[in-house]
Parts: C-alpha cells; structure tokens; sequence
DNA sequence: CATATGATGGACT
DNA sequence: GTCCATCATATGG
C-alpha cells in the first residue's frame, strides 16, 4: 500500500523517523526495484542553518514550500540527493533519504548519493508526487520486522542544529555510519 | 580500525 | 570565485 499525502503532511522530524522500515519502489522498465528505508534526516525552514532554506529564495527552498509528497531531487557535487517535501504547503520541510537497504536487486546504497546513482533518479523526478507516473514511490513494509530506531545529529552538515534530527536503523548494515 | 583530504559539478553571488 | 545535505582514497595506529 502506497503512502498518501497525509503522511507526508506532518513535521517533518514525524515523517523522517516514520519513514525508517517502509519500502521504497522504483520502476525501471518492467521491473520494480524495492528497498528499505534505513536512514534518513529532517530539514527545516530557515531557522534551521543546515538547511537550504536558510538561504533565502532558491531551487531547493521553493519546492520545499510545495504541497507535502513532492520529490526533491537535488544536486551535491555529482549526485543527486532523494528528499520528500513534507509538512504544510508554503512552510518550507523536507526529509532527505540517505540510505536504503536493497530488497529484491544488488547495489551499493549505502549513502545518500549512492542510492540515488543505484536507482536511477535524476532531475526527471524533481517536482513530481511521490507516486505520479508510477515510476517511484513509497510504501507500508510487507514485513512487521522489528528494528530499534536511533536518532543522532546530522552527517556532513556545516551548521548543525542543537538537536537530533537524523533517524536510523540501529545495527542495519547499509546505514553509512553510527 | 579511525580520521583526514582531494576530486567533483551545479547553483548562486 | 565560493559554497556544499558526498564519496573514494590515503594515511596512521
């Protein structure tokens, strides 16, 4: 069962840590890639240093506005970054996918700009819901695994906000460091 | 095992 | 030219 809007329409620190164990789908020709949300970080407004919405108006900062369940693809170098719009349209809100762990395909996918390399994202998702074309979504685990959710502060972050706003799997293998 | 550093390219000033 | 929500490699214990 794929996620709604509603589930994205919350803070987005809810939504990251509500996202860890869901399956996330990418259809590449006929098949359906699925993995693993193991890891992922919330990104607020421009009260938050780390986030782009702190510097004024940009690419990044205007979809975060966006109605929640957009995708934000987004460029780092030379990868690209998966994040889901979350919270109310017009606040800006994002949650940021750093690692999956594979379920039914082989990949490296272990950091935030592999697993985009590993599934094939690009700019073509960037600005599209979460399930439009069918070509990528988010949906309820099929197993009820049990796994233990660990908060820390964020990775790679310049400007860090005294809080812990990174969520992740303990113990899972694929997540890029603890 | 750990931490440090250079390569990398798009967006912005 | 500067900044950056990264990664792979190199170095040291």
């Amino acid at each position: 069962m794929k996620l709604g809007k509603d589930f994205f329409a919350r803070d987005a620190d809810i939504v990251a840590r509500e996202l860890l164990g869901k399956v996330l789908c990418r259809k590449i020709d006929n098949n359906v890639l699925k993995a693993k949300i193991v890891e992922t970080e919330a990104y607020f407004d421009e009260k938050d240093p780390a986030s782009r919405a702190s510097k004024g108006e940009n690419k990044v900062s205007k979809m975060m506005k966006q109605e929640p369940g957009k995708i934000l693809v987004y460029n780092v170098h030379k990868y690209k970054m998966l994040n889901f719009v979350s919270g109310k349209k017009g606040v800006a809100s994002a949650v940021l996918i750093r690692a999956v762990e594979p379920l039914n395909f082989e990949a490296k996918t272990s950091g935030p700009g592999l697993l985009t390399s590993a599934l094939k994202i690009n700019d073509e998702f960037h600005g599209k819901f979460q399930d439009e074309k069918n070509l990528l979504w988010v949906e309820e685990s099929a197993d009820n695994e049990e796994f233990e959710i660990v908060k820390s502060f964020r990775i790679g972050v310049t400007k860090d906000l005294p809080e812990k706003l990174r969520f992740y799997i303990k113990g899972n293998k694929f997540v890029s460091r603890w």
